[in-house]
DNA sequence: TGTACATCAGTGAACGCGCGTTCACTGATGTAC
DNA sequence: TGTACATCAGTGAACGCGCGTTCACTGATGTAC
């Protein structure tokens, strides 16, 4: 693949996609070498087009890092729906392919996953970021929702306050041992099963599942 | 106070304390600007000494994070260990305590905090580092150990394993609603309430506190 | 106590480099008539 | 269908900058005798 081939074929002077091409140049250099390691101009290379050109759709270099996390908070939205609302096993089962998804997605796109939450792109930078994170946030708060009915009628905190407990646990387990780059920890547990059975003693904790 | 007065005097032509200063030199510019934003130029200037005065004591730049990220592993080890051993309240407060120093060392140490868990150094990178950070875990380890005689005799998991859990609660809770820096999330309840909550439910499930 | 000398811990000039951004420009595209 | 023209989306040269790192050097310090 020659240099450049980003999006569909460019044809001739006008590249056709370049808008695109540069978030996904920008998302490769971010997998490689982090947030802080990305260039405009490399950027601009890997697209196969001069180091001026980025400036005809981005503001500046934050402006082009702030449009791939919105793009990160997309797809990870995307995703966290898709797998809570596919098939009708119950919200526990659904909940558990929620979690799955968080983890995948932060194996899998590490690139995202550290634009989103370790480039220092504050989430109010942009509407839309803010949007697109609080849409990923609520697959969270309708699953806790679902599951709410599930412990006896005393012990059923908000869904909100779970929702944030159930975000935590995946988010650490997401970046102690399960980040797609470099540098997790290691431990006897895959990520996937120190979340699973951490949300399992959590669950029985609320009386929703038996001890 | 005139630059280069990190840590004691200088004395004339010889800082005296050039390799301390310059440690904290860079854990002041991480916690302006990231670990990707911190240069040895710049730290040099901090510690008053020209720009090549630092490659006498570290070899590269990256030698210098690593020794941050050990001093940070360090301190954080230091201070669950204080929190977990000072008085004898019984095991119950004692992980109260721990957790809340996690807390407050993400959020008073942000530089150390991102040095450690996100300027991309493996915990294997120096071995004085990957024994600080095993003894960080150990605190908590050691906690769990205390925590599961108090849980019914047939539901015990290994403590390795609670220690896994709940420094994974931790850290999503420090990452999302803790940083001392900018970008955390907004939530309705803080950092403490949100891990604290989140500890006593999981506990509740272990049926170390009752329901 | 004094002196010669080795070693240590800095200096400062220099290098090559790649970056972000600007500027006047020009080729390609689309639209009005 | 053809032509004039406005607009769009690139070019490429240039700028000033600060970085990491090297090098030969030198002032300060400590030690042996």
């Amino acid at each position: 693949m020659a240099p450049g081939d980003h999006g569909r074929e460019r044809r001739g002077y006008h590249h056709g996609n370049l808008r695109a091409a540069l978030l996904e140049a920008a998302r490769a250099l971010i997998a490689e070498k982090g947030p802080m390691g990305f260039t405009i101009a490399e950027a601009a290379r890997l697209a196969g087009v001069s180091p001026s050109a980025p400036y005809r759709h981005f503001r500046d270099r934050d402006a082009l890092i702030v449009d791939v996390a919105r793009e990160g908070f997309t797809r990870f939205a995307e995703a966290l729906e898709a797998a809570w609302e596919a098939p009708s096993l119950g919200p526990l089962k659904a909940l558990d392919r929620v979690g799955s998804a968080y983890l995948a997605f932060a194996r899998d796109e590490p690139a995202y996953f550290s634009a989103m939450f370790e480039s220092g792109v504050p989430v109010g930078a942009d509407p839309e970021l803010k949007r697109a994170a609080d849409r990923a946030f609520h697959v969270l708060v309708r699953a806790c929702e679902a599951l709410r009915p599930l412990a006896p009628e005393g012990r059923r905190p908000p869904a909100l306050m779970m929702a944030t407990h159930i975000w935590a646990l995946s988010h650490g387990v997401a970046s102690l041992f399960g980040r797609g780059d470099g540098g997790r920890r290691s431990s006897p547990l895959s990520a996937e099963e120190v979340l699973e059975s951490a949300v399992g003693i959590y669950l029985q904790g609320l009386g929703i599942i038996p001890a």
